[in-house]
DNA sequence: ATAATAGTGTCTCTCAGACAGTATGTG
DNA sequence: CACATACTGTCTGAGAGACACTATTAT
């Protein structure tokens, strides 16, 4: 490194006199909108928030990250804290960063949120900041207000982020492996299109969809056993050590006609 | 909305006395990869730095957001001081936010990185904390230090910020129509592939290239006016109405074999 | 003329969509 | 048996890759 070391003396004398207060500093918080599948029907996890503000409103697991913690150690701590639920066997990567002035009625906050994939039924169990904790349906928290006890009307900007969400898990799926982030460390193709089914919310062809996953390869991997279904058992796959897929999986285009 | 009024109360009261100095506080940073196409090498826009922390080292233009300022308003405005150059005719987009503790040798910075994409030739103009502006082909920042003046040995992590922000890129014109965002309003497609080769780093086949942009709905619009090149002339198009291309233009499969 | 780039036509192979049919479990 | 799901085979049409060829400018 061509570097004058006369700069270095100057640097190390610049941060011993440096003084954080000259600039301005903002809470940081980490969110988490962890999705996983019940019922055939894409869900995500949200906290009902025992303290204010929003008090009583649902809102996305998270909170401030501590001075000496990393980003996705933040979102890793409040989503256990919060709901009792570990992503350590989860997929879990950066979303968006939120950080429209006033977004948070206390003081100026920016937000970055985490997008997690789980195949955990475990039902979470609310702590800390968490008067309640329990998965929705995505579907059912489209519509702005449901009327639900207390109302659905999501805290913060998080309706938003939520379907900022899914529409990047939809697209994840096109040209990713990660499908296999919804489902067991063992599953049936059955199961496997049925994850693709809830988060795209339509039908797939299965003859088709059978075809395009065992031709592309590892992205999974016959086990030998079977497992009982409602008609012939199936054949029980693991993942295998593909990550991306070329050519995707296209859905219907939804182009503009 | 059900939200019970006595809530609201006490909302506005948790506010009045909320105290911020309860929660840690960052400095958050917006900065910019701002990628164009220069004799025909994908290029980034670096500043040398003209103050501590990694004075004389370059880096990506950006700095700290103002207290009432919108994330990638601040990114705008950054840019603008340190360069000179105003991104209101290009695509800006959010990349990635880097936290990770001690990144800054200052204080605990999280930083907001976009990435946006020009068509601008103009010379940047070094301002503010910036002692020069100029573009370097991302070739030549791939390889550590390469000895130039003052090394270009990059500041904080920005050697990661970039790589992210090209592969960003690359992604991105396979499945949306933004390599019009690097060609003047009305360009060729000798022009527009030319992008491709020069973001992705490999030939095209004319034809075929020619085929897939024209025959998708609304990705280019004729003008009916044509332009010299070095052989015959050639038809000048315009960036049409379509965002995505469906089915995506792929790059060769660069898959684990 | 040659060089250079724009633009057209067409063959082939891959692959997604569609559908028919077979296999193997349960009640 | 009917029913449900798993699994196989095959036809067809769209589209990407490759290549040959023509068109229009500059020198």
């Amino acid at each position: 490194m061509a570097v004058d070391h006369s700069e270095i003396g100057d640097e190390a004398a610049f941060l011993a006199a440096y003084d954080p207060s000259k600039y301005p500093h903002f809470g940081v918080a980490a969110d988490v909108v962890l999705l996983t599948v019940r019922q055939g029907r894409l869900s995500v996890l949200l906290v009902e928030r025992a303290n204010h503000p929003f008090k009583s409103s649902w809102a996305l697991p998270g909170g401030f990250v501590e001075p000496d913690e990393d980003l996705d150690e933040a979102a890793r701590r409040e989503l256990a804290e919060e709901t009792g639920l570990a992503v350590d066997a989860t997929y879990l990567e950066q979303l968006k960063t939120y950080g429209t002035p006033h977004r948070d009625p206390r003081t100026r906050v920016v937000s970055i949120v985490y997008l997690a994939f789980t195949a955990r039924v475990a039902e979470p169990v609310a702590g800390d900041d968490a008067r309640r904790a329990r998965f929705f349906a995505v579907d059912d928290l489209e519509v702005p207000a449901l009327g639900q006890p207390h109302g659905t009307a999501l805290a913060f900007d998080h309706a938003q982020v939520i379907a900022d969400g899914v529409e990047r898990a939809r697209a994840k799926l096109e040209y990713t492996t990660l499908a296999t982030a919804f489902v067991d460390t063992t599953f049936t193709l059955g199961e496997l299109r049925r994850v693709y089914e809830a988060v795209w919310g339509m039908p797939l062809h299965e003859a088709n969809f059978r075809r395009k996953v065992l031709g592309t390869p590892h992205f999974v991997e016959p086990t030998g056993a079977t497992a009982p279904t409602d008609g012939r058992p199936a054949q029980l796959y693991r993942a295998g050590p593909a990550t991306t897929l070329h050519p995707p999986i296209l859905r219907g285009s939804r182009e503009l006609a």
